[in-house]
Order: structure tokens, then sequence, then C-alpha cells
DNA sequence: CCAGTTTTTACTGGG
DNA sequence: TAAAAACTGG
């Protein structure tokens, strides 16, 4: 075999990674040393050199992005089918186990997945139905002691109230809305993780096969994974007496990285599997491939104000670069042109535009950024936020898919039984919740049982759209699955509804109907496992919610949070935003831990750049409507000044890239330079004497600038065509 | 029961 | 600011 192409263009550190023997490895990556390289190198050399069953692969990311990155290149280094390898999300694969196992674990075939919202949903459901005042009882809260307690892999059962009453409360909670859960064959996302770490815990035989199955378990991302799924992989590769010797983890992370503690990720991880692990091999990367010098040292001096850390030093072989740019703005929207002005020099040096990302901490920033670019006609991308399956139109049409495919689904019932309103209010479903309620049965059923006892006008609404469902099934049952969803929306009357609703919004909705119908179309289901293509394409919609937009292909400005941005890279990027409550954020300032998680997400932020990086902050900021003054971030003070030069065009008149308001600046600056004026420019003016101009705003007759006079004590704005002033 | 209006509330992050 | 919730007249 020869073993060059899987070993050429790696440094010392990566090959030795990559070809390490067959034994628990930890790798520590840092920022840009080409993690992702070694792992899908490893791959191929476990399955080219090591002769190892693509079989007994498990691949493990924390995102749809890097799974399918990493199946794509694993693909077209093998040059066979990466099928038989299992890569995926932590999420996916559960997913995938779950319905594999339903049966072992007590789900009907059909269950659903549901997200984030529909949790929200459920838990507001469950606290009105018990009668407890949401001010009292945050569903947020709720939830998110919910959801951590399943990252920890603890059930309501076991918990203990300690004392604590609304401990205890929320224990309760916990029980109730799990059992609405099961009742309504529905899951969370904690759910199938804990979910699969109770079937292998509880099934001696299961664990043995996927032990023996799986030997060669490998995770990205390690610092990010959380209780539950580290038990997972202790479960799935420690050795059985009798069957298997044990796996063999290869896992790769970054402490600085570690930017998920709020849903439960433990960083301590890194330290466990050195101690669970006797004899594992540990690497480091340390070469940083992706940074200039400046701003690998500025990430470096930022970082280095954590404690704790595992310790690593990057370093570079390549040039220092341009030093790290900060720009005070006025306000955001001053912000946004100059990010914007920024972007059009890139472009116009012949600079692509998809070489630039916008960076933020919260998806609210975006929309200044959105607007911006959108007046400026410069493409754009932005990743994350509401994404298509997240749309409330998509959702409603789906909940219809749901209902059909599985009539106990309370929460697509709920949705969509008066939409459009067909003659079902408040009053009727709270006849038919307390139905359910009493005779712990499904909204479906009880519905069906409460017909008789409603009023007639009621009752043959509720009749009407049980029937809808029902002819609904039955119709769709031989069509293909674009077909089914197509007829749905419109016999369903959702298609309709959304057409009558005004202006663009209902245009936007419908186009979004018909993108589902689309997506359907083109949407091909995992050869493996034998779900009917609905079932398949639900679940697909939860996991998934559906990253690219149309234009992908676009050449456009990326946009997107900074948690999202982790693993990608770009030529230019502007981290905004820099303002202290905003980034680090208000919730995060109170506690050291936060604090230094804010701090190392401000590092992935800063790392993601390659040759110039632009640190941005505002020093007024509009937030939900209101004007707000924050003190400039202070993860800036942090970085060492030689590190960073200060743009201050209004000032620091020697640099004339700011150019007010959007305007175009070519024209502006033809336009003013015509008649000898340009920003940083001294003139004279008749009464005024000598001055610097400023600023400069609008164009032609309507020309502005503003001119500091030596003399007088404060800028003046003057129309040029009046101001006569002369260029000195 | 419905549709339109006013009032309130909330905005960290992702599968 | 904008979505969700509460309210109100038809």
């Amino acid at each position: 075999m020869d073993i060059s192409p899987l070993l050429s263009g790696l440094n010392d550190a990566q090959r030795a990674a990559v070809a390490a023997p067959l034994a628990p490895t930890l790798v520590l990556a840092g920022a840009g040393s080409g993690k992702t390289r070694v792992l899908t190198h490893r791959v191929a050399w476990l399955v080219q050199v090591e002769q190892v069953s693509a079989h007994s692969i498990l691949a493990v990311t924390f995102t749809n992005k890097a799974a399918g990155e990493m199946r794509s290149r694993i693909e077209s280094m093998l040059h066979v089918p990466s099928a038989p390898l299992w890569i995926g999300t932590f999420h996916g694969i559960a997913h995938r186990l779950l319905r594999l196992h339903w049966r072992e674990t007590n789900l009907p075939q059909a269950f659903q997945i549901m997200d984030a919202d529909d949790q929200l949903r459920a838990i507001r459901k469950l606290l009105k139905a018990r009668n407890m005042d949401e001010a009292r009882w945050a569903p947020k809260e709720v939830m998110w002691f919910i959801n951590a307690r399943k990252d920890e892999g603890q059930r309501a059962g076991q918990l203990k109230d300690e004392g604590d009453p609304t401990r205890r409360e929320f224990i309760r909670l916990y029980a109730a809305y799990q059992e609405q859960c099961d009742r309504s064959g529905i899951v969370d996302f904690a759910e199938l993780l804990l979910r699969v770490y109770e079937l292998l815990r509880n099934n001696p035989d299961m664990r043995a096969h996927y032990r023996r199955r799986f030997r060669h378990v490998l995770i990205d991302e390690f610092q990010d994974t959380n209780t539950i799924q580290y038990a997972w992989l202790k479960l799935l590769t420690s050795p059985d007496p009798e069957t298997s010797p044990g796996g063999l983890p290869f896992a790769v992370g970054d402490d600085d990285q570690s930017i998920y503690r709020w849903r439960g990720a433990r960083v301590e991880n890194l330290h466990q599997f050195q101690r669970d692990y006797p004899g594992v091999q540990l690497f480091r990367l340390e070469q940083n491939y992706r940074s200039t010098g400046n701003i690998l040292s500025a990430a470096n001096a930022l970082i280095a104000n954590n404690s704790g850390r595992l310790g690593k030093n990057l370093w570079t072989s390549g040039e220092q670069g341009e030093p790290v740019r900060l720009y005070t703005a006025f306000n955001e929207r001053d912000e946004a042109d100059f990010v914007i002005n920024q972007l059009r020099d890139w472009i116009d040096k012949g600079g692509r535009r998809d070489e630039c990302a916008i960076l933020y901490r919260s998806n609210a920033q975006s929309r200044t950024f959105e607007e911006a670019l959108l007046s400026a006609r410069i493409p754009y991308r932005v990743y994350g936020g509401l994404r298509f399956f997240e749309r409330a139109e998509i959702k409603d049409a789906l909940a219809y898919l749901r209902l059909i495919f599985h009539r106990a689904d309370d929460a697509s019932f709920e949705r969509i039984v008066n939409l459009p309103t067909r003659g079902i209010g408040l009053k009727t479903l709270d006849t038919v919740r307390d139905y359910a309620r009493a005779n712990t049965c499904s909204m479906w059923e009880a519905a069906g049982a409460c017909i008789a006892e409603l009023g007639a006008r009621a009752g043959s609404c509720l009749h009407a759209f049980l029937a809808l469902i029902d002819l609904l099934d039955q119709q769709i049952r031989a069509l293909p699955l674009f077909e089914q969803v197509d007829h749905v929306i419109h016999a369903s009357g959702l298609l309709a509804h959304y057409r009558q609703e005004r202006g663009d919004r209902g245009e936007a909705r419908v186009e979004n109907l018909n993108e589902l119908v689309t997506a359907a179309r083109n949407y091909e289901p995992d050869t493996e496992d034998a779900m009917p293509p609905l079932a398949s394409f639900l679940a697909h919609a939860v996991l998934e919610s559906g990253e690219q937009q149309a234009d992908a292909w676009e050449d456009s400005v990326q946009m997107m949070s900074l948690h999202s941005a982790k693993g990608l890279e770009f030529p230019l990027v502007f981290l905004t935003g820099l303002e202290d409550g905003l980034f680090p954020h208000l919730r995060s300032l109170s506690d050291a831990e936060g604090l230094e998680e804010e701090r190392r997400l401000c590092y992935v932020g800063t790392t993601r750049a390659m040759r110039q990086l632009y640190l941005t902050y505002a020093e007024q900021r509009r937030l939900h409507g209101q004007d707000n003054y924050a003190a400039p971030s202070r993860f800036i003070r942090e970085i060492p000044p030689e590190f960073i030069e200060e743009v201050r065009p209004r000032i620091q008149i020697s640099r004339p890239v700011y150019m007010p308001r959007g305007k175009a600046p070519a024209a502006l600056r033809e336009d003013t330079s015509a008649m000898g004026i340009q920003l940083g420019q001294r003139v004279r003016h008749g009464k005024f004497g000598e001055g610097v101009v400023v600023d400069i705003e609008g164009q032609g007759n309507h020309a502005r600038v503003q001119v500091n006079f030596e003399q007088h004590g404060s800028a003046k704005w003057l129309m040029l065509t009046y101001a006569n002033l002369e260029p000195v």
C-alpha cells in the first residue's frame, strides 16, 4: 500500500496523529491547525493502511455542516462511496439508532422529533393546563431545567428536591412534560441522546453488538461534548469481557474553543478522557496555517487571560501581515456603513465576496448589516437565524403532515386545528383538552369523543377537521413524497390561507410553501434506513432545519453568529458589536466562567481571519427600540496595542476611507474630488479661515462638508456649492 | 367565533 | 423593533 498520499502535505505533528498506532487517542488541535485534515486522513488511514472495515467506523460531529464536509472529503480521498461509514451529528446518529430500535425503547414507530420551538410550546401548554402562572414559572426556565437534566442523563424519577419547593415543582413539571411527550410519541433533541444512552445501557446484547461493530469512534470538537455524549462514547468503547477488547476512540478538540457550556458542554471531558483511557496517546497541533502573525498574536494575547487552560502555544511561520484594525462607530448604522466600505474596497481590488465574513454575537445584529448590504447592492448570505424549516408557514405545513402520519402528535394537532380558521375556537379546544387530560388520551382521540357533547355547530366543525385529516391521509397514501406535500398544502387550505394574506409577507409565505414542495422533490432519503419517505423527510426537517438557502452558489458576503462561524475561515473578517453587555453578553458578565466562555468565543472569532481582521464597536446602539450607550468591550483592551491600529477617519484624517450614509463611494469621491475637496483636505473659507474636511455628505448640489476650523470651536457643516472653499 | 387593534414583552447561542 | 398576547366590536 502506498501511504504517501495519505501523509504528504502534513506536518510532523499531523502525520504522527494520522498514523498513530491503534490505541485511544486525543489530539489537542489549536485553531487553524488542520484539525479536520487530521480527522479525515485518519479515517482514510484506518481503511487503507490498517485495513479496518469502513463498517466499523463511526465519526461524530456537532453540526451538519461539519458532518457533510467530513463525508465529502473522505469520499474524495477514498474514492469509494462513504455509505458504510457512519458519519453524522450526535443527534443524527441517535435518531438513526432510534429508528432502528424503536421497539426496544418503547417508542411508536412513527415517533416524531420536536425542535426547541415546539418544546417551548409544549411546556407553555403544560403550564397552562396546570394553572401555573407563566410569570412565576418562566417557560424558558422550565425548559432549561429539563434539558440540563437530560444532558446530564437524569430522569425526573431519580431527582431529589433537596427540600427546595421550586426545585420540587420543576421536577414535577419535568415528569409531566415527559409523560406528555411519551404519550404523543415525541422526542426532543436531548431525549434523542438520552434514549440511545439508556438503550445501550439497559440492553447488554445491543451494547455488545455496537461495541463489536463500532471499534473506531472518531469525535470532532470533543471539548463540546456534554455528559450524556461522553457517557455514550464510554458505553461504546469500553471493553466487553466476552466479546470485545474495547474500542478505540480518536478525539479531536481544543479547550480554547469550548463555547457551548450553556448547552451542557463540559471541557472537563478533555481531562476525563485522559483519565478514563489509560495509555491514551496525546498529540498537539500547534502550528497555525490560517492567520497572519498579527492576527494570531492578538488571539493568543486575548485567550491568555483565561485561567485553567490546557495550554497551547499556537504559532505560525507565515508573515506578520496587516495589523488588526479597530473602528469606533457612532452607532450601529455607522458601523454597518464602515463595514460596507471596507467590503467595497476589497471587492474593487478583485477580492471575492465570499472571502468576507461579518461576524456578530447575536443574530439580531444581522439586520442592520442586511439593510446596508441591500442598499449597497452587495449580495450576501445569512447563516443561522430563522432557518427554512423553522418558518411558521413551513411548520404549519409540516404539522399537517405530521398529524396525518401520526395522529397522537398533539403539538401538531393544536397548531393546525384551526388554521386556516374553520370555526374551532378556544372554547371548543378547552373542552377537547379537558377530555384528553381526564382520559389521558391524545387530542385526536379526545376530539373524536367530544363531538357528541359539543354544540351542533362546534361539533360539526370539529368533525369536519377530523374528516379532513383522514381524507388527506387516504388521498396521499400512494403518492410520491413531493406530491404528498403538494396535495396537503393545497387540500388543507393552507396555501389559500396564506395567499389571502396581504402584502409581501403573504407572497413570501406562499413562495416558501412552494419551496417546501421543491425541497421534498429533491429530498433523497438515507438509503439504509427503511423508513417511509415522509417520516424520513419530517425528521430531516427538524434535524437539519435547512441551512442552504437559494442563491447559495452566488458569490456573496457571509454573515453569521460567532457560534456558527466555528470551524470556518475567511480572508477578511469583521468582528462587530464589540461592546460590553453585547459581547461579552450581559448575561455572561456576572460569573467568571461565563466571561471566560465569552472570551473563548472572541478567540474563535479572531482566529477565523486569515489575512485581515477588523474589530468594530458602536458608541451608541439601538437595541429593542431604545438607544444604549455601552463601553467598548473589555476584550479590545486585552489585545496589546502593538497589534491593533485604530481607524478613526473623522479624526485621523490621513485615511479617507469613511463615507457616510452608505452613498456610493466611487461617485462621491469623483464628485467632490472634482472640486478639489476630499476627506482630510485642508481648506480655506472666506469667513472662518483655515480648517480640515472631516466629513462629506450628499452629492452634487446637495453635497455638504463638515470642516474643523482652527479658530472656530466646533466643526461646521457647510453646503459645498455656497461655501467657496479653496483647497490649501 | 373572528378579525383587527392595542398592549405587552422580550433579545445569546444550535441540533 | 417586532412578535406574541390580550382585548374588543362585529
